[in-house]
DNA sequence: AGGTGGACCCGAACGC
DNA sequence: TGCGTTCGGGTCCACC
């Protein structure tokens, strides 16, 4: 599934390809795309736009035009964006948009499941949505711990659901937040606002290198997700928890356990990400590493 | 008002 | 073998 380090490793290949180029011609043929807009309406109005940069907030790609215009593309599930000569692109079923551009390329959407969409905004629109739906960029190098701690504070829900809001923080999806915490080691169904600074600090790092060791992999490919060049990524193979279950944790050896939180297939830890706290002698975070098994 | 669960999709995996 | 059922996941929205 497109998470963050999926959006930016699609956003660094497609900048070079976009910007400074116009659409010339651009046939949607799929209604849930541009819903409620008319794909007819939206693919015309879309023409003539010269890109000024891709960008990026949390999952959500935005092709920002010199006219001010964005198109906010987000991918769901399936989704992904190939870029190619025209004519060179081999036929798919599931090929939801083209946008022929002004150099004799193609960039094609494509969306088994159907979920994604295409949003077009006027200028003045284009912050507004997207402050009110996305927090935090946990890659930026000025988010710290106190800013997820601020976002913690006073929520009862457990901490995997908790992050995987966009507002509390942006781009981490279900993969990453399984990531995150087994690197933290926080049981996913603690209460959000129980967890105190070090732990805090702990996930802040294990979002933050969960999310860097993804886009270090160009992101995963589990079946659709694709490079704009049709490559794959190859974080899949990096992770420690996610789709892992029953297999030996690397860091205590413990069978990997999958629990369900917040309606989603959760990996963790039984033993290092234990749901009562580790009673902590006087020193303050005294560590496992040979926990009993 | 914050939290939860269903709806939206469709291909793959599963079960009989 | 074949066919029906279940699963999954990001976001929105209705409902508690």
């Amino acid at each position: 599934m497109p998470e963050l380090p999926e959006v930016e490793t699609v956003r660094r290949r497609l900048a070079p390809v976009l910007e400074g180029r116009s659409f010339v011609d651009v046939q949607i043929n799929d209604a849930r795309l541009t819903r409620p807009f008319d794909p007819v309406e939206v693919a015309r109005e879309l023409e003539g736009e010269r890109v000024a940069l891709v960008d990026r907030r949390g999952k959500y790609l935005i092709v920002r035009f010199e006219s001010g215009r964005a198109l906010l593309v987000h991918l769901r599930m399936t989704g992904s964006v190939l870029h190619g000569r025209r004519g060179q692109l081999p036929d798919d079923p599931h090929r939801r948009a083209v946008v022929r551009l002004d150099d004799e390329s193609d960039v094609t959407y494509r969306d088994v499941r159907r979920f994604g969409t295409w949003l077009l905004l006027e200028p003045a629109e284009v912050d507004g949505y997207v402050d009110a739906r996305v927090g935090r960029e946990p890659l930026a190098a000025d988010y710290r711990a106190k800013h997820l701690g601020e976002e913690l504070e006073g929520r009862r829900a457990p901490i995997k659901a908790a992050i995987l809001d966009q507002r509390t923080v942006a781009g981490v999806g279900n993969i990453y937040a399984d990531e995150a915490l087994w690197r933290a080691q926080i049981h996913p169904l603690r209460p959000a606002s129980g967890l105190d600074s070090a732990e805090v600090k702990a996930l802040h790092r294990g979002i933050r290198q969960a999310l860097q060791g993804g886009l270090r992999r160009q992101g995963s490919t589990l079946r659709d997700y694709r490079l704009p060049d049709g490559g794959t990524g190859s974080a899949q193979h990096e992770f420690k928890v996610y789709g892992r279950g029953g297999e030996p944790c690397d860091r205590c050896g413990t069978p990997i356990d999958k629990i369900r939180v917040a309606g989603r297939g959760t990996w963790y830890c039984p033993s290092c990400q234990p749901y009562a706290a580790r009673r902590s002698s006087s020193r303050p975070s005294r560590s496992r590493r040979h926990s009993s098994v």
